[in-house]
DNA sequence: GTGAAAGCGCTAACAC
DNA sequence: GTGTTAGCGCTTTCAC
């Protein structure tokens, strides 16, 4: 009873006074075994408390139920919520995943990707920080790689995403709809494909409506000036659509500042919808992207691959898109003229 | 090159034409190795991109770095917060973490617990669902068991929590000294020790203000509805402060439904900050706990302890508790006077 | 049906 | 300093 008294397979057998073949082979629901066998070591199982080792039992066979995940960062609620319900369906089927977090920082992702490699994961799924993921994924990474919600610059992965344009259109056509002249539209950089597919989105849909944009960058204090100064200026617009979350917060506490006040000064929508949006008064209108159906469509997808390659199919050569829809939702912030809250669903 | 050409450490040995005994020296930086022979080595090692599986060399090491993280709810931010503060700690100190969420039910937690061991974690840490672990908790983990923010019944573990009291009690005395008369506490249940700490710590700091409690459950419609009915009723209370995240949303959304104005209906405060808290008018006076101090704290704890097992230090029969402080957040919320915010801490 | 034995990739003991 | 070798706990042939 070595090593803390964890029990190996070896001391089931001998208690169940078999070979620890057979033990292996009545937990691994292998056929051939005998009710009688199968039942005396399911006992000894119990008795010992015993748990098959990962680290050996994957050591030894091919296919082992581990992936990787990787998300930008862990403390965006959205990103949460796609790393839990990952784990859920997957923990359905019998994997466990290993989860990093890159925590904003291209080079920390190559660093985790490259860690990675270490626990042989059959496959990775991957919200990447940038475009530019393949110059960052390591050689012999060795599986499937499922990128889901951030797009990369090139068309080296499967891919689960969201329509950005037609959710983005949509609400182009609501704020066009309710009379309003020009909006302002703000997105970190048409250098992320996300951001430039809604800011094209919006702007082929706006009709009569006028439309600007502001790239405000990442915690770019300079920049965001510049959004500073136009509100404040002498023709502030008469509506603001953040292109994500993070510029949605920023946005909305700085029209609050500036006291400019929702909807009656300016109509105010967010692409990333969150918790508080419904909370504030007027509540606020949003793109809703469907976090949870993105990621147990990336759980089925890598599956789907890892079972490809097991049956040497080689399909792998064409790389397959999926785009997701987004649920809007209609709320005061943008209905000058009365309250009540509608919702619908982009085409 | 058999495995999807994943290079293993014989390969690197023959590459860079030494023992494998060597490489294993070299990439665990034991002494006694020349110059000469690292530098192949590490040759070798860049030519074929080779990273040491985990799988193997936990196996046949006694200290391998894998710690096991149990959370209520990775969806929450302030537990999405804990994990990334602890991954990121943990990787500095070579760790690797295995994370998994109890998706707030008990009996998924024991589940989650059970398939932990067959990772063989060097050790655990644990934000419980509620007081009960220890029923959990599955033979032979073999490894010390830190818990983090959420209080057990029983004094079986190491302990990283907050000073509700102390930090309720500021709440209370700065309610009071706003000439507040009374005050509605909301708490999910008294059965919950944190919920338990608070309200006591408040109600003995009152002082003159006139102290009530509502346990409103969690996702309970109907002892919700107490709450609504005191809220419609005759004499509203002047104050509200709820001891939880989940409450504050709900108890937010209330007040805004029966159309009472904060604060000059009604003052609120919450016991957890989150960022909407600084974004609505007027922002809400919040405790903040020290998350991320918890993590580091509880990170740290487990290291040493880990360390203690290495030495053979038979000092485990004591169990330790660690209170941190909490941050008071005054803000226009609970000020109605004057909307200029202030800021302080517990005691 | 069952068990003996090989061997996965690695580390640790020990021989040189 | 370096290489040889045993063996960690498991799965997988392959005899029987």
């Amino acid at each position: 009873m070595n090593k803390r008294s964890v029990p190996s397979i070896r001391l089931v057998a001998e208690r169940a006074g078999v070979s620890v073949a057979t033990v292996s082979n009545v937990l691994n629901n292998k056929p051939n075994v005998s009710p009688d066998f199968a039942s005396r070591v399911h006992l000894a199982v119990r008795e010992l408390g015993y748990v098959v080792s990962r680290a050996a039992s994957q050591m030894r066979s091919e296919r082992h139920r581990l992936a990787g995940v990787v998300v930008p960062d862990l403390t965006n609620p959205m990103f949460a919520s796609f790393v839990s319900t990952l784990e859920h369906v997957a923990r359905l089927d019998g994997f466990d995943l290993i989860v990093v977090s890159a925590r904003n920082n291209a080079e920390e992702e190559r660093a985790r990707l490259d860690d990675l490699r270490a626990w042989r994961p059959a496959g990775l799924i991957v919200i990447p920080c940038d475009g530019a993921l393949t110059d960052r994924l390591p050689q012999g990474l060795g599986g499937p790689v499922v990128v889901a919600d951030r797009i990369p610059d090139d068309h080296a992965f499967d891919l689960i995403a969201v329509n950005n344009g037609s959710a983005a259109a949509s609400i182009a056509a609501h704020l066009s709809e309710q009379g309003f002249a020009d909006c302002l539209v703000l997105g970190t950089s048409l250098g992320i494909t996300n951001v430039r597919e809604r800011w094209d989105g919006f702007r082929a849909a706006a009709g009569p409506m006028r439309a600007e944009l502001i790239e405000v960058g990442i915690d770019d204090d300079a920049r965001f000036q510049l959004l500073e100064e136009r509100l404040r200026g002498p023709n502030p617009p008469r509506a603001l659509f953040a292109l994500d979350h993070q510029t949605s917060i920023a946005a909305y506490r700085l029209l609050g500042e500036v006291g400019l006040s929702i909807p009656h000064d300016i109509a105010f929508a967010s692409f990333d919808e969150m918790e508080w949006m419904r909370l504030v008064s007027p509540p606020i209108t949003a793109v809703r992207q469907p976090v949870e159906e993105m990621a147990q469509a990336a759980w089925r997808h890598l599956v789907r691959r890892l079972e490809e390659d097991r049956a040497e199919e080689r399909k792998r050569d064409r790389k397959q898109i999926r785009r997701l829809r987004c649920a809007i939702e209609i709320r005061g912030s943008t209905l000058p003229r009365c309250r009540t809250s509608r919702r619908s669903e982009t085409a």
